[in-house]
DNA sequence: TGCGCCCCTAGAGCGTGCTA
DNA sequence: TAGCACGCTCTAGGGGCGCA
């Protein structure tokens, strides 16, 4: 699976100018431009135009699903095979008692890993670093309201499609790792259309 | 080494929309 | 409605790289 520059640029900051491209590449406008537009007739990306005022409208490139298909969504169709299978025949309270069970392995290991850090902002730091590491494309970004935890990819997305599961033992971890005093929310979310995963994370104390 | 391809740059021109 | 600002488009040409 074969991934450039270009097309993890859109993947990690949504739609862009060809002179946003450019700029956060090092090249010119038009080399970006000319690239976008290689990418539009493979139909990797798509273009729209964005009337923002004073001058000719600005034109955003974003990912098309097709262009979203070139990052990993590893075993996707075996595992949603697997846990469809798990459904049928062993019924919902066992799936549930897996995912229970996956939970906390996931937890135990996180927490293993993020033990040698005390503050929040470097337990934050790590948790990213592990899922970046898992395929979530992660990052995260401090504010007046707190921290901003963001996840441009889905590695999972297709399983997360068929068992919801996944989606709320995940947050579950985000609130176990972090601590107590801490408040959790997710704001966007992949499932429900938004381009990335996106988790509101604030003291409360 | 020559050739072709790809990627990129530079510069000029064009299209769009705001403002006086 | 003309002038202006902003951003897109077109074109020519250079450099790097792989291949025969």
């Amino acid at each position: 699976m074969k991934t450039n520059r270009f097309l993890m640029l859109l993947k990690t900051r949504g739609g862009l100018t060809a002179a946003s491209v450019a700029q956060e590449l090092g090249i010119t406008n038009e080399g970006a431009r000319l690239q976008l537009l290689k990418f539009v007739e493979e139909g990797l990306v798509s273009a729209s135009n964005e009337s923002t005022g004073v001058g000719r409208p600005k034109q955003i490139f974003s990912l098309t699903p097709q262009g979203n298909s070139k990052f990993p969504d590893t075993h996707a169709e075996l595992t949603v095979k697997l846990i469809n299978l798990m459904r049928d025949t062993l019924g919902e309270d066992a799936l549930k008692a897996v995912m229970d069970a996956g939970e906390v392995f996931g937890k135990d290991r996180y927490m293993k890993e993020l033990e040698p850090f005390s503050n929040l902002e470097e337990r934050i730091a790590g948790l990213t670093e592990i899922r970046t590491r898992e395929g979530y494309m992660a990052e995260y970004t401090k504010d007046e309201a707190g921290y901003l935890l963001i996840e441009n990819h889905c590695p999972i997305c297709a399983a997360a499609k068929s068992c919801q599961g996944f989606c709320t033992g995940e947050l579950n971890i985000f609130k176990q790792v972090l601590g107590s005093k801490v408040e959790i929310s997710r704001i966007d979310h992949i499932l429900s259309g938004d381009r990335r995963c996106a988790y509101r994370i604030a003291e409360t104390q």
